[in-house]
DNA sequence: TACCTGACTTAGACATTGTCTATCATAGCC
DNA sequence: GGCTATGATAGACAATGTCTAAGTCAGGTA
């Protein structure tokens, strides 16, 4: 994810050690954080990082569209890196689990017109619920 | 929605005023009210409603199935009282309003099992989010 | 290199949303 | 009408997120 520093830094982003701390949690494949764990992680890399810190820099991160926000859970927001691939969520009803997945088909193109209320739509978001193997032999 | 009252009462659910006023305010067409806001009306209706009664209530409603919870917006959950109708979200990313929709195709068949990870899939929740014509025109 | 300035960070108060507990009230049964 | 388990209540608590005022520093400039 030296991509995503990069890239930042082309934005005019200025670089301080707790965007770099936050960028790099938020670094690989099926990292679904909450911003308390994405907090607690970069607390461990530079311990007097604050969470409103964190907190603006996942916004930050997010309005560029580096991140995407996932409400796959109930209670806190996830923060997915992954945002430059499009794809969709499988999530566990029992443990909270949550897997990338990438389906056929385009489901934009599901909705009608008549079915658009006149809205502009630009966007679908498809969380696929169920029950992972783990669970499933629990 | 007295069919609701109707059927909650075949289920052996105990009738109180407190129920029947949070049954009522869940009642029609495209309601999404947050927990706060079914509160809300709930005491509109029966002023010495307390919250905890509202969160049990709507706790009880969702595992009978008679309600949806939808996680479209990011901070509270909305209760979708359309649960026995499938049906998915339109949001406005502007100002948050919602709408019911009924898209063609079914998403859950575009999952194909190299994508499920061994999971058991049950559910799709599909939002679709775009701008409403009120904001739009603004 | 040293310094400036506006953008960034901080701690902690505050706000919102949701949960829990101990106690009181009551629906439905006899 | 009275009993009893179930439901309701107030309010404390917990979890998540936002805001503010004051201090700090990255990057540009000379």
């Amino acid at each position: 994810m030296s991509d995503l520093l990069e890239r930042l830094r082309g934005r005019g982003w200025r670089m301080t050690a707790q965007r770099r701390v936050v960028a790099e949690v938020l670094d690989g494949e099926h990292v679904h954080l909450t911003a308390d764990e994405v907090h607690s992680r970069a607390v461990a890399k530079l311990p007097e990082i604050s969470r409103a810190t964190v907190y603006n820099t996942l916004g930050e991160l997010v309005s560029l569209g580096e991140v995407l926000e996932v409400a796959t859970d109930k209670r806190a927001k996830r923060y997915d890196p992954n945002a430059h691939r499009p794809h969709q969520h499988l999530v566990c009803a029992r443990c909270g689990a949550i897997r990338d997945v990438h389906p056929t088909g385009n489901p934009l193109a599901d909705l009608p017109d008549s079915e658009r209320f006149g809205f502009t739509v630009s966007e679908v978001e498809v969380t696929y619920r169920g029950t992972c193997p783990n669970c499933a032999a629990a």
